[in-house]
DNA sequence: GCCAACGTTGGC
DNA sequence: GCCAACGTTGGC
């Protein structure tokens, strides 16, 4: 059992939205680099934990409490012509980009970026470090928990 | 294989 | 909109 951390716009697809979705489960497409498939193709597992993290948007934080609903399977945009995420040096014998399923377990209050830097024991995740700009990032089971309760407290 | 140029991410 | 940081591309 191991914990991510998962990037999302929310003008693509916010806490809320994925509330919304057939049961509240969403193919996490789009992801191309490299890292971050490697995570969902190598490591993730179903059940692990997943931070749903709100970025690129005016208060960047963790919204929701998530879990891998899927093992990893290809990307289906990456062949798609003319769309966002097309890749024309992948086909279908030999998919270049992968995904897992993700579905929201709960929302949360929105546990912010600011919060998360100020906290004493989550100098070291891996989200903080500088010059971070990976979407998917592992959490620490110490981590996690330091989350959970940040949440639970409210 | 090096590395400059370019594109992207993402907080501010 | 700015810009730091990083990944990718492509000429050599």
């Amino acid at each position: 059992m191991a914990y991510w951390l998962m990037k999302s716009e929310p003008g693509d697809v916010s806490v809320d939205d994925l509330a919304a979705m057939p049961a509240a489960t969403v193919g996490w497409y789009g992801v191309r680099n490299y890292q971050a498939r490697n995570f969902m193709r190598d490591q993730m597992r179903p059940g692990d934990g997943v931070l749903f993290y709100h970025s690129s948007c005016a208060e960047p934080g963790v919204a929701g409490i998530a879990e891998v609903a899927s093992p990893p399977y290809p990307d289906p945009t990456q062949f798609e012509p003319g769309g966002r995420y097309h890749d024309p040096k992948a086909s279908r014998e030999l998919p270049r980009w992968f995904q897992v399923d993700v579905r929201l377990v709960h929302k949360t209050r929105l546990l912010s970026l600011a919060e998360l830097r100020a906290h004493p024991d989550l100098q070291e995740m891996r989200l903080l470090a500088r010059g971070n700009r990976l979407s998917i990032t592992p959490v620490s089971a110490a981590e996690w928990r330091v989350i959970q309760r940040l949440l639970q407290e409210g």
